[in-house]
DNA sequence: CTGGGGAAGGGGCCC
DNA sequence: TGGGCCCCTTCCCCA
């Protein structure tokens, strides 16, 4: 931009190109060991950076460097052994320069990388990457597989690049432009290309470490496929905002709400200024954290992947340090790479990357629904269909086996106590079952099985007490529904 | 429309 | 590391 003349100068006015000639400037000193405050150690590579300018990009860094810097006016030394010295250029570079150079090859280290440096800027592009290179190999696969063989071997293999909003407007030294979301042709046939080979070796990758997985784990543990979820409100949207209004309440770590405003506002400043553009695939520009976890969790190929695949074939770069009070040791915490969620354990991350995949791996014998965990089939099915609480469901007093008795609506069973149960004018005891004798279908979701139906009609004089249901855990593998039970648990009462 | 209660889901943590 | 328990929050149904 021309710098105008000075009598068109008003108070206020803002230099658009003051904050990319600081940025350069800052670089330049990078570059030439200038000032440089702060050495990073990355696999034994050193580089070499401005302390104020980690400081505003990286969470990581601020809460490192707001300890360092209260005691010593020596160069900062920081240590990386977690991600390679490429991956950690990749992210420097776009700090000092606004531009992130993505690849099929990088996208998933920088991302975690990102994600442990705490630069959420970088890590939603990543997102933003991977989701629309997943949607580009589904949508075009067979239009660039037919491209002809000339226009792909002319163009060099070149990363995607995504400018910051700090940078979107003016980058003399790239000479090429990122495609805009219009579909332009022969324009974007590169870029869109890069695409579906980036998402390709997206792909390979993950193929690749689930097979090497495979091999490393032997027949041990079968390959599961995603289960078919009957309830679908808890899939997508629901659950997501579950997870995230979990995360947000949990003052442990960064609060989802804070974020989410935080990207609204600046989403409403400048929605078209944000460089998101990406191949010819039509991505929005400016995505809020949820709409990006809830858009990548919904494509099918996420979807297969299960949370015990996502946590195995993860990089291990996971971890985020928890703040700490002065000396105070920090604690090591892991971080979920599709939302702000840390926790202590690694056992724990895996758990709740179930909510995420919306793997449901305990199906109800008894009304077919699923369940991410087996406690909660277990409490289901006891409060369910076993009316597991001895507490009257009308004058809510507790009863025994002797006050009162249980009685049965569809699937549902509950107690009354003999008082209640006269005033409600049962006029049949409870029908029973006998839960060996069914085999309920639990993978289809449907609400009414057919054993229910059936068990309606009948007119079994037995109570619940002396022949209750069985709880049958069975774990899904392969949604295979006559799988052999892989436990009997008689009775949990 | 609203409030209460039950059910479900998720996190922390212990064993 | 997995299972299990406890606790809390959210959602949904019903009066």
């Amino acid at each position: 931009m021309a710098c105008k003349p000075s009598s068109y100068f008003q108070p206020g006015m803002e230099i658009s190109s003051h904050q990319s000639h600081l940025l350069e400037q800052l670089n330049e000193q990078r570059k030439q060991d200038l000032f440089c405050d702060c050495n990073i150690l990355v696999e034994g590579k050193v580089f070499k950076a401005h302390r104020n300018v980690l400081f505003a990009s990286s969470g990581y860094f601020k809460m490192l460097l707001s300890q360092s810097s209260k005691e010593t006016s020596q160069p900062t030394i920081a240590t990386f052994e977690v991600f390679s010295p490429e991956t950690f250029m990749v992210i420097l570079d776009f700090v000092y320069s606004g531009i992130l150079s993505l690849t099929g090859q990088n996208v998933i280290e920088v991302m975690s990388a990102a994600s442990y440096l705490q630069m959420t800027d970088i890590l939603n592009v990543c997102k933003t990457f991977i989701k629309s290179s997943l949607d580009i190999n589904e949508k075009e696969k067979d239009h660039y597989l037919s491209l002809s063989a000339k226009s792909a071997s002319t163009e060099p293999a070149r990363p995607t690049l995504y400018r910051s909003r700090r940078k979107a407007k003016s980058n003399p030294r790239r000479s090429y432009s990122i495609p805009d979301e219009k579909p332009n042709g022969n324009e974007n046939s590169w870029s869109s290309y890069s695409s579906y080979l980036s998402s390709q070796v997206i792909l390979q990758r993950a193929e690749t470490q689930l097979s090497k997985r495979g091999r490393k784990q032997g027949s041990t543990r079968k390959r599961r496929k995603h289960l078919g979820l009957s309830q679908s409100r808890e899939l997508g949207g629901c659950k997501s905002d579950r997870a995230e209004r979990a995360g947000a309440s949990d003052s442990g770590h960064i609060s989802r709400g804070e974020e989410e405003a935080e990207f609204d506002a600046e989403n409403a400043v400048d929605r078209d200024d944000y460089g998101y553009h990406h191949g010819a695939e039509a991505v929005p520009k400016r995505w809020s954290v949820t709409q990006l976890e809830q858009e990548l969790s919904r494509t099918p190929e996420f979807m297969e992947l299960k949370a015990e695949e996502l946590y195995t074939s993860m990089p291990t770069i996971l971890g985020v340090m928890s703040s700490w009070n002065e000396g105070d040791l920090p604690r090591m915490r892991f971080k979920c790479p599709f939302c702000t969620h840390t926790v202590k354990r690694r056992a724990d991350l895996k758990r709740h990357l179930r909510c995420h995949t919306g793997e449901r791996p305990y199906p109800c014998e008894a009304c077919g629904k699923r369940f991410t965990r087996l406690e909660h089939l277990r409490n289901h099915f006891q409060t369910i269909h076993q009316a597991g609480k001895l507490i009257c469901r009308k004058c809510k007093r507790h009863v025994t086996e002797l006050t009162g008795c249980v009685v049965q609506q569809g699937t549902r069973r509950y107690r009354l106590c003999h008082k209640c149960l006269a005033e409600a004018n049962f006029d049949s005891i409870p029908e029973d079952f006998d839960a060996s004798e069914h085999s309920p279908v639990s993978s289809t979701g449907n609400k009414r099985p057919k054993w229910a139906l059936e068990e309606e009609q009948k007119s079994d004089e037995e109570t619940m007490e002396e022949e209750p249901y069985n709880l049958v855990v069975r774990h899904n593998n392969d949604d295979i529904p006559d799988e052999a039970e892989e436990k009997v648990k008689p009775n949990l009462r």
